[in-house]
DNA sequence: CACATTTTGTACAGATATGTACAAAATGTG
DNA sequence: CACATTTTGTACATATCTGTACAAAATGTG
């Protein structure tokens, strides 16, 4: 009716909305909610839209909600994972991107936490497609966060006998508890202070911070 | 049928089942499927009765998990936090808890993680009064730990200047990270050697293990 | 304007959920 | 045995969910 599509004007009828704004909002909602718990009638009510035209442009639930963890990831703070330039100090980085976390969750007045956490929590005792998908991404950003600290290593940042695999668990066990932390409620001020202590304790003094 | 309830005799029909065989039994379910996706429906099939004997025993769904839970908690290994008596060493007492922890999810062939954690993750964002009693007991569980790191203070564990509510939910962070990470399929030795560093990194060095 | 194409709106199919109502069955008691 | 009491089994009410089918509406194109 109103929302303007904003994409190539195409052969037939054109869409009421404009897919990638409908993604943004969706996520929200999901993330609100969780998956299972938000129904294709709510979002297609909240949305101002049929369910068919979800159905049309999506195929199935998981389809949208794909597409939403997707956009998700391209916004979330750990995108700074992805990436990692060699060279790059991995103090300061993990100081940021742990300062990032706490401020965006701190912020969010509805204290969702963090989509992909929740979502892997939700369905990690599942076997369908989604749940692959979502332990194959957290299994690539462990590796991620591995290669990091090896370099972390490399650069003498860390001692030598560190064990990367696992100092790599350690600290995304401490995000995914901080993201909990952060939905049950815990101040900024304390989601930062945990932080500062936990990258302190495992060896990343807290180095000046710098803008991004 | 089969079942003995092995209760007092009563005056009226007797029932199938023994409450609190079926409440152990029940609580499986609750932490291998979740609160939301395990149906009474499906509670009666697995269990041999009919919902009506679940509605005439425990009158909602949320009573059911409620009585499910405590039942949980009175065996959960975090019970040797609500133990803890004066005096008493917290390094060891927290490298044998977190010891207990990794055995247990290790040896869950299903990989449920921990059922408070899961359901808190569930939950959170609700406000049921199943949400509340839910973050209660956390935040419960975390004066407990406030408590005892204040004792490992005052024993000279610990540093004086160390801050026993930040390091309590940085403590708390990491449990709840490192049962998400049991649900993905970390082994039982990752797991270990996660908590070892984990509490060497925060100044709990790894002493000799005392059985229980 | 006629036509192909795409979205939209509505209806239906099939499952499932929680909760309630009530007769039938199974016990202890007087 | 008659009765109160409790559980059980069945049926119903109400609501929800995902997914599909298909006509009606709205566009670009020849």
């Amino acid at each position: 009716m109103k929302n303007q599509p904003a994409e190539k004007p195409g052969r037939g009828r054109p869409a009421s909305f404009a897919k990638d704004k409908l993604i943004a909002d969706v996520t929200e909602l999901f993330w609100r909610c969780g998956f299972h718990t938000l129904s294709l009638n709510t979002i297609a009510q909240k949305m101002g839209l049929k369910r068919s035209s979800l159905y049309n442009t999506f195929k199935t639930k998981e389809g949208l909600f794909t597409e939403c963890l997707a956009h998700y990831r391209a916004h979330s703070p750990t995108k700074c994972l992805e990436d990692y330039q060699a060279g790059q100090k991995v103090g300061p980085l993990l100081h940021n991107l742990f300062d990032d976390i706490c401020t965006l969750r701190a912020a969010d007045p509805e204290r969702r936490g963090c989509l992909m956490t929740n979502t892997l929590n939700e369905l990690a005792g599942s076997k369908t497609a989604l749940a692959q998908t979502l332990k194959q991404q957290n299994q690539a950003r462990h590796q991620k966060v591995c290669a990091i600290i090896e370099a972390a290593i490399a650069q003498k940042e860390l001692a030598e006998d560190s064990d990367p695999a696992i100092l790599a668990k350690v600290i995304l066990s401490f995000m995914a508890g901080l993201n909990l932390h952060a939905k049950s409620g815990c101040s900024q001020e304390e989601l930062q202070q945990m932080s500062t202590l936990f990258l302190q304790a495992i060896g990343f003094k807290n180095t000046a911070k710098s803008a991004s």
